[in-house]
DNA sequence: CATGAATGAGGATTCATTCAT
DNA sequence: CATGAATGAATCCTCATTCAT
């Protein structure tokens, strides 16, 4: 479908220089990536990039703002489904996994680049880094119904954002011009376990 | 006046630029770290950083390289130690926080600035990446000896390694400017009960 | 206001660059020309420099192509003509003379500054060192024709050339802040002299 | 034999310096010469190189001084000796050839190194610049005694000179790192003839 | 809105020179 | 005299940002 109105024209553009800044960024790292080359990159003058950003950080910050807004829409989709917890959170995993396999690039930014959250002015990294607390919920609501041991949910919900973003990097630094392996639904197991088993070799268990 | 020794005294400046740098690229992240900044907070002239290290960059793998001495010497003695792979996972993350806590500026840095693995200059950065794999081997271990159960150690060392970090982070980015909360005791917490019961709600517990 | 064109208004500010490079680095020598006065001197911005030259190297090497053309130009018209050889070489001496009246502080570069001939970047003065060459086929068709004797003509070019930049170099110490002694003239007709009857008393000469 | 007094000991080293410093001014030029590297080279410390020289500018100054005395006995000599004057600027050129011959880094120097001749403090350099002038005297001696047609002795000296320096540049292009070529001697002879003959055939030669 | 030349503050790095030992 | 660590001024170059067209 066409999208003549002015908004959408916009977006296009602004579209365009996001998803240039991605790729220079993945590659240059963000303090290494000019404004000059992800405007090139994106087939737009350098100026042009200013009449969407007022600075170079409202760049990366919006980056993360639309892939913030995609985390928290899946998320409040995912609560109101029906499944139990630890099937949500495994959801959770295989939503970053999968959308990582998309596009590399954008993981690599999105997990090298949020030291910016302790600026002010990057209010979206920071609301990114805020994430982990939508699982809270979820944890909370397992612990309340039942499904889940008394726990601290907010520190679980902490554990469990690192160890996906730990396993993401680790794949990001080992396939750096390769595929992404499809180690992760290893991966994915293995988090499923040790949430519904723990490390430890149970009495009786071979 | 005595002269300690030679190899004495070059420590001395090294170690001030070190301990200076962190605390500058701490504040402002490694780009926006002048070296003009670090060495008068070090207390020396521009040049003088210089006669220690070739690059800006050298001093931020330094950092690492130090930490990365004390991680492996540490892993060294807990290897050889008679407790169980749990406890031993226990006293890594012991590990980590207690030095966080003497040191948050230094933890602040070690986490933001890992993204420089990739270059392939920063080699103790790249060795304090894998630095997870040693975790493998006391899972390994304890697989081995029948106090864990089967799985995949690379993975879950991974795994523990970034839920650790992440609890780091989260505690970095509430306590900019105060004091380390206690609440890493309940984080230890919760890490151990997780390794031994994993997170759900076992039949027949209340 | 009317803009002449794209190309002509880039190859003016490229001009300005040029000619006030000219001057800095006849003052001061390529090393001791920085290039924000260059910059200065041409009423432009450091980083405009940068936009048209990629290194400083580059300027000098920029200053010795738009000779180099100029030089290679005139050759051509030369070889072409129908004087004799002598005459040939009369008319490349009084080029350079009369080229070196117009600007002396531009003769001084070229005559202080080729060292860098050895360096691979500097492809124009490496070309520039290759002048004397085009003498050679003068010299080559004279003795093809008669009116130069045996001769190697290679070196007898390299000693002319060698002998009009001596000349340029002593009038050039000679009248820094001056004017020009039209002792050029002489210089002229010795050279000529020389050519024509060598430096020896002929037997039976007064 | 030993030289055991205090000056002699000082100029061992004051001679250790100057020669390290022909060396590694012939590899880089001077400006990228450090004096840490002409220390190194030497096998001296920094600050010795400075008990012996001022500025750094010195080293190169003493380094043409000392070149300069070396011609200057050279001539006087050759002035008193009762050859011909054509034969007496063979002797000269064969005296630069075979210095050149000997230390190719040296000549290197000698010739690319001269621009500092305008500087006021380098005195050595700038007597350097004016050797062409005791040329003169040799000529203005030949034309007195008729051996040499009537001409301007100043000019002719500058052009010979002129020749000679071209020369040898020629040969130190091409001969970056070999040995240098034995085309000198054709270059002499050439030399020779031109200064006998001139350049122009001769009415009723061949 | 699009363009991209111009800007100049800022930062990494070098290196001549000093001086305490 | 010898040493070489320390100094910091000086310089090249980059790049975010502006603005006239």
């Amino acid at each position: 479908m066409i999208n003549i109105c002015r908004e959408g024209v916009v977006k296009i553009k602004k579209e365009l220089i996001r998803k240039a800044a991605i790729d220079v960024i993945a590659e240059n790292g963000f303090f290494n990536a000019a404004v000059d080359r992800i405007a090139a990159r994106a087939g737009v003058a350098v100026g042009t990039v200013y009449n969407y950003f007022e600075k170079k950080e409202d760049i990366l910050d919006y980056i993360f703002q639309v892939e913030y807004e995609k985390r928290v829409s899946f998320l409040e989709d995912l609560k109101k489904r029906d499944t139990g917890p630890v099937e949500k959170i495994r959801e959770i995993m295989n939503m970053h996994f999968s959308e990582m396999k998309k596009n590399p690039n954008l993981a690599r930014v999105l997990l090298r680049e949020r030291g910016f959250a302790e600026q002010d002015k990057m209010i979206h990294i920071k609301k990114f880094e805020e994430l982990p607390a939508q699982i809270k919920d979820i944890i909370q609501e397992g612990v309340d119904k039942g499904f889940i041991r008394k726990c601290n949910p907010e520190i679980l919900s902490v554990i469990i954002f690192g160890a996906v973003e730990a396993l993401m990097t680790k794949f990001i630094l080992e396939n750096k011009n390769g595929e992404i392996s499809d180690i992760f639904d290893v991966a994915l197991e293995e988090m499923s376990n040790l949430l519904e088993k723990g490390l430890v070799q149970s009495p009786g268990e071979s």
